[in-house]
DNA sequence: TCCTGCGTTGCATGCGCATGCAAAAATTGC
DNA sequence: GCAATTTTTGCATGCGCATGCAACGCAGGA
């Protein structure tokens, strides 16, 4: 490990108080320096406070010249709320995920709230992760994309901790959440599909995982319904790898499927990869593929996929609001199931009717 | 905007205690089911104090039984170290970013840090985020491919805020930095190839960026010293649309450029999309294009990008190194500068000499 | 036995701000 | 102009923990 640096030592000969060392501008040193009290340079900078103009301005122009900013530590423990949230998100290699902290980041913002990041190993225990969050005493927790154990839940409603699972569900429903439609993103894309006149289905799912499984039973139960089968199942496990691996499983079968559907984008997108540049298929012809999430990348002409898209901003405001409304208990739990729209792209085969919009975000709606 | 949302107003007929309304239990709590002072208990839970044994045995029973948690606001406050790393972070879209914040999350966690989340918009000043910054108290800042104004510096210097840039220089050599091997990597690239064969240079620059800019100058130097010259130069402005509509620009010149230097991979893959896709090129054959960064995707076989590595690990280790130094007050500020590696794919033609390393992974070095 | 020294403990205080309460000032109504 | 309000202000205190200091206990040496 070599590298270059270049860098000065500090000093010795300090003449003058480094600036590391002097002591920071607190309220009091504002009031003192305004001719008033503390509590009016607590009431200058907390809005809705009972204060006169002509202090305010006092206390402004003194705060001006010290460069006196308010210590957030001290109004945290003061009024014991961090104006913080913390963020459980899995690794952010499939990037849906930064795209949704991204919409968090901004959602939260805007309501005054910070995000205070933890960064969760896949498949990994989270009860370490609960007691720094716990002790970091933030106001909320968003959990992204991953499954809560009850024991966690129940410690995080014994300390009063607001939960929201975001993309997640939750078997007990004590557990806020908020997630796309599932079931008919995963039923809009089975009647896409059939509407496309295919004949082999397959599903690549994602392991252990509520989202995974809803879209797997609802796409099995449009098939059943239509007296259509599940040609194969595979799982890839959210891993683009392992996803390569049994994409090539599919494509090797003797009857090969037509129709992949696949858990999200990521997965979808090393399907395609499998699929173009190894059997060197052309997709929306010989074979169709579909994910869900409308990411970024789905939209590049390499991919060009055809995905049911999840409303990213509009699920972080829902985040958003479902917490506040537990911040102030006004709500125990809820679950909001946020839906999205088949965005029609070249990786799977049209079918003849029910597309319509501008021709750079065609939409497909059934029955409609 | 319609969506589903079931769940439970919280009851009224409260009889017993909401878990929310519960006085949180305080190290007192717990001093006192010990039977010893609230400082034994602080001490037990402060690793490197005097404490004994059977007290510890003792503390940590009750807290146990109580289900205890320090609160870190409390400590911040007393210890006026928060403990906090904020992370300024431009849009997630290029995944190179994620990549990083996951690296800096984990590298601070590993030194007791957590990283608090300041996504700024590209292009938007700093000075309102600066203010949130400061009185969120954060030990310390990581601003990633960010520039920062003098103003802000000073301000930071005054407050004895140390201030790490990551992946972007600053023209003051007043604040620290940890950067990829610009220089190095572009010559290697420009090398590389020269050494393919290529006749008509181009460049897709990134604007306003030191980054751009030393890998821009690296490059032409290199064409210089060897009597060559930059056939075309374009501004993608980082972007994937900016890139595709300046591609096109390169594709459609009467002589076109043979060999494309791409400022990052996020460009360089928005320029494959349009080679191959609209203008059916084979890259490696009719066209080369090389980026920077080596970013996940960049190994996807329909990329299979030739791109300069940047170890993401190893910077986000010298960002939490160089951090804690200035924290420690050993040291003013330093300059990193980490070297790469030049990942040999099939994006653009591969010289007949330098490469090297297993077939999964390998790297071409020129000289050695 | 007494003293020294070390390891452990508790006491008291401070970190910087928010806020309930009462006093003071400003405003209103008559 | 004076009392009744209403608004503004300051005082005092608390949030929960860390820590300097002094007191304490205990072991070893003289």
């Amino acid at each position: 490990m070599k590298f270059l640096r270049s860098g000065f030592n500090r000093s010795h000969e300090t003449s003058e108080i480094p600036a590391a060392a002097r002591r920071p501008i607190t309220a009091y040193d504002v009031a003192r320096a305004a001719g008033v009290s503390q509590s009016a340079v607590s009431r200058a900078f907390s809005p809705g406070t009972s204060i006169s103009k002509r202090t305010l301005s006092k206390v402004e122009k003194a705060a001006r010249e010290l460069g006196y900013r308010p210590n957030a530590i001290a109004r945290m423990l003061s009024t014991s709320r961090s104006q913080l949230v913390g963020v459980v998100i899995p690794p952010l290699n499939n990037p849906f995920y930064p795209a949704l902290l991204e919409a968090l980041s901004a959602a939260f913002g805007r309501s005054g709230y910070r995000l205070l990041l933890f960064t969760s190993q896949a498949q990994q225990s989270f009860d370490p992760l609960l007691s720094e969050v716990l002790s970091s005493r933030v106001d909320g927790l968003v959990m992204v994309a991953a499954a809560i154990s009850s024991s966690f839940a129940d410690e995080c409603k014994q300390s009063g901790l607001p939960v929201v699972l975001l993309n997640r569900k939750t078997d007990s429903r004590d557990v806020s959440s908020v997630v796309g439609a599932s079931r008919v993103g995963a039923e809009t894309i089975a009647k896409f599909l059939h509407a496309g006149g295919h004949r082999r289905y397959a599903f690549i799912a994602g392991s252990e995982s509520s989202t995974s499984r809803d879209r797997e039973a609802a796409f099995k139960r449009y098939l059943i319904k239509h007296d259509l089968k599940l040609h194969a199942r595979v799982d890839g496990n959210y891993s683009f790898e392992q996803t390569g691996v049994v994409m090539r499983q599919l494509l090797s079968m003797k009857q090969r499927p037509d129709a992949i559907f696949c858990v999200n984008d990521h997965t979808a997108l090393s399907a395609i990869n499998v699929a173009r540049v190894e059997y060197g298929l052309e997709l929306g012809r010989e074979l169709s593929i579909v994910g869900v999430d409308d990411s970024e990348m789905a939209g590049w002409p390499v991919f060009d996929l055809t995905t049911y898209g999840q409303p990213i901003a509009l699920m972080a405001e829902h985040v958003v609001e479902t917490m506040l409304m537990q911040l102030d208990g006004k709500l125990d739990f809820t679950e909001v199931i946020v839906p999205g729209e088949l965005v029609v792209r070249g990786s799977a085969r049209i079918p003849k009717w029910g597309v319509s919009g501008p021709p750079e975000r065609r939409i497909w709606t059934p029955n409609k």
